[in-house]
DNA sequence: TTGTAAGCGTTATCAA
DNA sequence: TTGATAACGCTTACAA
């Protein structure tokens, strides 16, 4: 219902009888301002609702105040995790944040980077390690600091957090080769670079063992269902299938629920781990073998990291590494 | 790494030789300038890196050609289904989105609202009913077009899109009834308005079917391994309960994996009902019978009418009930 | 304690 | 086709 337009400073200071100055004053340090005026600062701006408009403040400090925040999805509770962290440490510093998605897409990546930049944030935290070439002169023009997060990338924009999908992919499959089992499969989905770099985590650790990497995949979302369907694909191609490594907890929950269906116990006749530790895992019988990864952490990290470079400093760990570990679960 | 300061329009003009009027022009629409000026304007803009300052423009104009939407959450598939729904339709006119989480807070928000108007959003969609009183102040001040969506409000700020929750809840508890179950139980997490709004629905198909409602709830988040324990409490408080309404699919979920481990059949010995009818629910066996929600089309509706208030025209719907359906699950 | 003036980067308007 | 000027709302620096 757009109306009438919105109070500024010069029409409080209009009403109380006084300079928009004052009144600035008294938005950033009431104490700054004499007691009678201050009350009627504080009552023309009750009456004609004033809301602070920062455009003004950033236009010609050209700095917001803002972090923003790239993720790929906003139904993944890994990247809802990593901007609680995110939040809890700019949320203390007076920092707001800004988020958006990216569906996992180079060119939407692209064009949130200029929305963002467009909006000044002050800095720049993203979940992709590979960005188009349009998308690295824009942050490197803007000259904010930016962080790359959820994986190490091989050369950082700036700064990094992550961890060692590769080394903890090749720890799960180990161990569940460990368990006896000779035939698994790796379940992979969408095949972004942390799927990559499990799979070449898993590569090394069948090859190592002198197994033969088996990996069936498709391109689609992962999604429960998704992973009953590379369960019976894996089991059509390669029948001795008697463990899967799964890209995700998503995946591997849709194989343990597929498993129970087909007459599979887990994990007798199928070994099932997956990644990340969702809450879904724990809720399964047996507990689902998974991979806990640090996202909160990441996120303030993530946070500081930026925080700190813009009071000057520097970050004790621009490319900081993370460790993951692997639950208790008995699906292995 | 903060370093050089971006370039503006002027740095532009400078290298070029106009002034930066023309530049500005050139950035809207190429062809006003001549032929010439164009090409050594496009070439500046390429080696200095030029990146749209949108502040300046937002500043004089008051218009962002932004909408900002506040979910609940950032992991729930339902908001990112929605904001999908937003997005398909802002994209298209050239508008961008702008998203913030309140997790389920009225203060945070509070907070977000006053974060979007500082930024001057020309619209904004939210998905709560609640409001503290100085959001409805700030939103009622900001005289920009507001939609209240995923239900609708007693009285709505501004527009509202919505569907009846109640009425979608009185119909499936109805359903479970009419298949035998004498004893149903409504499971609730997090008490948030919609959970109340099924609470009722369930409460009186039980009363229409002189049956006692039996509500087990907690205030903490929705979770799989929470709907395992609301069973456990329900079978405790209520032995004879052989059928539950779960107030989300997570909730649902949870229960049928606890069924399992419990050796109870689904249906039979308990027939379980969720709510927005997830992609896991269709991974489970039997499949999870749940009410269908139109999450995307939502935000198709909330998005198209934002837009047609900022044209100046009235929607033809400013209160938008949408349909719901149940699906073909086989767990009731 | 309060006021004045200038400036942030863009665009609308009017002029050349 | 291009330019000059003013304006958007706030804050910084300086003045009274």
């Amino acid at each position: 219902m757009p109306q009438g337009k919105r109070p500024t400073l010069q029409d409080i200071a209009n009403k109380v009888g006084v300079t928009k100055m004052t009144v600035s004053r008294y938005m950033r340090s009431p104490e700054s301002v004499a007691a009678s005026t201050r009350k009627k600062i504080a009552a023309a701006i009750e009456t004609l609702g004033y809301i602070k408009n920062r455009v003004p403040a950033i236009l010609s400090k050209s700095s917001s105040k803002t972090i923003g925040v790239l993720v790929p999805s906003l139904s993944n509770q890994v990247f809802a995790d990593l901007v609680q962290g995110v939040e809890a440490v700019t949320g203390e510093e007076g920092f707001d944040t800004l988020i958006a998605h990216t569906g996992y897409s180079e060119a939407i990546e692209e064009e949130k980077v200029a929305l963002m930049l467009s909006y000044q944030v002050d800095g720049l935290i993203l979940t992709e390690t590979r960005h188009s070439p349009r998308t690295l002169q824009m942050l490197n023009q803007a000259g904010i600091p930016v962080v790359e997060t959820m994986e190490l990338p091989s050369s950082p924009i700036d700064m990094a957090v992550g961890l060692n999908h590769e080394a903890a992919a090749f720890h799960m499959v180990s161990a569940i080769i460990a368990s006896g089992k000779q035939h698994v499969v790796y379940l992979a989905a969408r095949m972004d670079s942390r799927t990559l770099l499990r799979k070449t985590g898993y590569e090394k650790a069948m090859k190592q063992a002198g197994l033969q990497p088996a990996v069936v995949a498709t391109l689609a979302h992962s999604s429960f269902t998704q992973g009953g369907e590379l369960l019976k694909e894996a089991l059509t191609q390669h029948p001795k299938t008697n463990a899967v490594f799964c890209t995700n907890d998503d995946i591997a929950v849709g194989v343990m629920l597929r498993c129970k269906h087909l007459g599979l116990r887990v994990p007798e006749d199928m070994a099932v781990a997956g990644y990340n530790g969702l809450n879904i895992g724990e809720a399964m019988t047996p507990a689902l073998t998974s991979v806990l990864t640090p996202r909160e952490e990441m996120g303030r990290v993530s946070a500081t990291n930026i925080l700190q470079s813009l009071r000057g400093e520097r970050p004790a760990t621009p490319v900081a590494e993370l460790p993951w570990s692997i639950n208790d679960g008995r699906s292995v």
